[in-house]
DNA sequence: CTGAAAGCGCTTACAG
DNA sequence: CTGAAAGCGCTTACAG
């Protein structure tokens, strides 16, 4: 008892069996609560042990044993430049709160989450060096990486990573709804120039983005609206650098990307003196923490995170090979639009 | 060869070892560049054989076997009200910041992280439950939780943990300094009646809050100053809640708690029509990615973040059992004082 | 209802 | 320079 709880050395299975007087096996039993098997005296005495000396299962042990790791590994691909990851994942907090999240749902299911946002296509070793339960990809836009991982036999769920429809499990944000949802909110409200601002490249098309400015574009067409397009890098920063050409530009009506860059935006055309949403009103998209910080506080697409998660643990709990769900996001009004 | 990659098993030691036609002792070995041990051919062989598979050491096999994890538990205190722990979480960004930092310099040292957010005193299963190199405890107030860990034997550094000197080792950002530059930058600014807004509670006197509050304090005293407390909560939304007290106090210099709050009380300022900084300066505390978010942009104390982690990390990997180290925090100049 | 035994994949003395 | 063997703590058939 106290010699375990003292000695640096945690009680075992084993310690407890011998100490009982029964096998390992049986201790097994009732640790696994399959009482049916095991006599109700002999089961009282093994718990009083266990209680007594605060037996903690090794995991460790037990994952090598072939039985579930209870750990999850989480690779944050997101699909950086290689040079600017770190500072990507920085200027962007969607991936702190991700995480966070993650880490409480998880937590509450008896998972842990074990943390990977390095170079994408260098996550294999890590993901092969553990006996992981599954693992979780979030943004992938190519299907090299989860390729590897399902030859190497290991389940996986992909998240908001957009790839042809079938291969692989995936819980992805409705990004065309998304993209309707604030183009008509601007649209019902009167604007007649629309711009789309955010990080749209040429290639791939299934970056998130690129994803939001085609569902952007076909609502505008729909609503016989013209959308411009300014381009630039998905952070605050770049959001303050678009202010200038957005309002150089007399749209009415803007369609961001992501939160941070409705936030710079909204701050630069201020700064610039043009007022919002009176003269030109932006809609965010995520609904961070940071669409809340600024002034006025963002208008922005919901993409229900909390949702997402959910779906993403039920499916690593109970596996749906090549399940592809989308989750509808919703619209959050509130000043900037 | 293929055999290995496409089956699902991985290839272990002892496949090498069969395949090669030696012991697994030699295949370790060489695994560990313990060349002078091996005859070169027989290293050349192995080695060979190890690429082609594309060997991974199974960690959870190592770990078991009493060898580097290398893994580390990381606990997200910070002390918050049970009901309220994942609300503050995402209220301050800091932690996901924190987290983002940690992995990236973790995994240039060979480590992963595991991350436990839940209740302070619950985490001991959780850090029982694998073979953790060492425990990284952010932010604890009271020596429960480090004293139940070292009386298991874990090895742990505390990040930001206000405790007893001498007790465990620990990595401290040094507040009464943060407090002073805070400070002596208003005084020098020509503030004459200053303020500080932060979530400064009764007891304990180690939180963060309270440090910070008692600094400026002393250090308005040495200036001649005197320091008016207004309460609030370490949240965007605590900042703007103070704007209107702070506003009416006639106080012209503000020293903050946390960057967050700086900006909600900016902005909170703005919107009562009060100047920032012309009428009240304001300085933020930890320089985050929020501190550069708001209009006037923060000047903030810099708490260094990077530095802190690298000492805690160092002292993972070379264990300084009591040492206790201050991190000198650098005031950032930026728009609002 | 209970136990003996092999195995997970690596590491660590120890023997030769 | 190389190998045989025991062990880490749990799990899993299988035997009784």
């Amino acid at each position: 008892m106290k010699k375990f709880i003292n000695s640096g050395r945690r009680a075992t299975i084993t310690d407890i069996a011998r100490e009982v007087g029964v096998s390992t096996t049986t201790v097994i039993n009732v640790l696994k609560g399959r009482g049916s098997e095991v006599s109700p005296p002999t089961s009282a005495k093994i718990m009083k042990v266990v209680k007594r000396v605060g037996y903690v299962k090794n995991l460790t042990a037990s994952a090598l044993a072939s039985a579930p790791s209870k750990l999850i590994a989480v690779v944050l691909a997101g699909t950086f430049p290689a040079d600017a990851r770190q500072r990507c994942l920085e200027a962007n907090p969607f991936y702190g709160d991700f995480i966070l999240r993650l880490e409480h749902e998880a937590r509450h299911r008896g998972y842990s989450i074990n943390l990977y946002s390095g170079e994408e296509m260098e996550a294999l070793p890590f993901l092969l060096q553990r006996n992981y339960d599954a693992v979780l990809v979030l943004g992938v836009s190519s299907p090299q990486l989860p390729r590897l991982i399902a030859r190497h036999g290991v389940p996986q769920v992909l998240v908001d990573s957009f790839l042809p429809r079938g291969a692989f499990a995936r819980v992805c944000g409705d990004e065309a709804l998304g993209g309707r949802l604030a183009v008509d909110h601007l649209v019902a409200r009167g604007c007649r120039k629309l711009a789309f601002v955010g990080d749209v490249q040429k290639a791939p098309a299934a970056l998130i983005p690129n994803l939001r400015f085609g569902a952007a574009r076909a609502a505008s067409r729909t609503a016989g609206r013209p959308l411009t397009l300014f381009t630039t890098a998905t952070s605050f920063d770049g959001g303050v650098a678009a202010a200038a050409r957005v309002a150089a530009s007399g749209c009415d009506g803007v369609v961001t990307a992501a939160d941070v860059v409705a936030a710079g935006l909204v701050q630069g055309l201020r700064a610039a003196g043009v007022r919002v949403p009176q003269q030109v009103a932006v809609v965010g998209y995520d609904n961070l923490l940071v669409a809340t910080l600024c002034l006025p506080k963002l208008t922005t697409v919901d993409q229900r995170l909390e949702e997402k998660i959910r779906v993403a643990m039920d499916w690593i709990q109970q596996p749906k090979p090549r399940a592809v769900v989308l989750i509808p996001p919703v619209l959050v009004v509130r000043e900037s639009a």
